[in-house]
DNA sequence: GTCTATAGATTGATAGAC
DNA sequence: GTCTATCAATCTATAGAC
């Protein structure tokens, strides 16, 4: 028996779906089927499809990116207080951590990583909005620590380079079903830690190539 | 006055408003009125709007992928022919050269470039599977030629690597209006030639990291 | 808060005249 | 090949009873 309220199990519910199938491809009957609740009572607790899934963004990339933003900061302050420049490793790491162990941080976590990984593609202005009004700021400041870290690179280049590595980043937040096909004998959903590694000396060697 | 026939003018017109709008969100009716020929003329044509995309993949991605495989058939054996491995470089700029020089190769090759980034993501399943089933030969002859570039790489962290590549690479497909906000003095749409510099130094630098 | 019922709009597809 | 007209299904959103 599920006891969330009605609320919390359309946040659920509609993320997996979203997730899976995408915003378009999701029709609020689908969403309210599968919790199992009315199909009005979206327009009750959110208003619109567009503010459910706002509300969903709005859940689960607040806290993680305000975790990423203290990460940050915190790069950039302990190499002031010990008179250097913030590494590139440091300030990828900082990014990149917790991003990838958000996945198993908690259940239905897995989709919101999958769905954030395609909001950089989103074809729905209003949605893809929804996501770079909130990723903003945060990206912003990982491209001021990468630009002092990095300071051979024009702007240009790191602008660039940060941009290969977020959609570098993005190909570990799919969903393992949702990758093309692959050879035999690889694994398609390493644990958090080896992916961080994996990623971290891809992008550091890429970020400082000469 | 457009004298293409019908059906060239709905593939121009449906590629370029699949790239801005995204495939469920562009109805045949805005296809038709923007191409100014009839409704039903999707069904006469093409029979269906699964069939129009498939066709508009069909018709810029065959040449495309031709291309790139003979590009890297060529690469193995030039290597082999002088008694080596294809270096890493060699195979990637076997995929990329032809693939951002496409851009500016005919009218309209933008927006098809800007829509096959958008079909790794891509939340039809039917539109993803057309793309896949396309690509998926070349991604293993890469996938097979870059595992004998780097030996001392499991196959495991190649695919990974392969797959880091081919995010950094889908973000270079992107018409520059889709991308995040981006910080002042970057130059949004790089010159095909600069932005494979670009890129090949990054990936070359993240394939070959220890 | 939850439900039924439905409005109001849009969609992909097609029948059939020309 | 092109057109008009329309079908049948789907969608989001909402009014109003309980």
């Amino acid at each position: 028996m599920d006891k969330s309220t009605t609320k919390q199990r359309l946040l659920d519910v509609a993320e997996k779906l979203f997730a899976d199938s995408g915003y378009h491809c999701t029709s609020l009957r689908k969403i309210t089927a599968e919790a199992g609740v009315n199909l009005a009572s979206v327009s009750y607790h959110f208003g619109s499809k567009e503010a459910l899934v706002e509300a969903i963004f709005e859940r689960r990339l607040r806290p993680l990116n305000e975790e990423r933003l203290g990460r940050l900061e915190a790069v950039r302050a302990d190499a002031a207080a010990a008179g250097r420049k913030p590494t590139a490793e440091e300030a990828l790491r900082a990014f990149i951590e917790p991003t990838l162990r958000f996945r198993d941080s908690a259940p239905g976590a897995r989709y919101f990583l999958h769905l954030i990984g395609r909001a950089l593609t989103e074809p729905d202005d209003a949605v893809r909005s929804i996501f770079f009004r909130m990723v903003g700021p945060l990206f912003a400041l990982l491209f001021e620590v990468l630009t002092e870290t990095l300071p051979n690179l024009s702007r240009n280049q790191v602008f660039w380079r940060l941009n290969f590595a977020i959609g570098a980043i993005s190909r570990c937040t799919f969903l393992p079903e949702k990758l093309p096909v692959v050879p035999p004998g690889v694994e398609l959903e390493p644990s958090p830690d080896l992916q961080i590694d994996m990623l971290v000396g891809f992008l550091v060697a890429g970020m400082e190539a000469s």
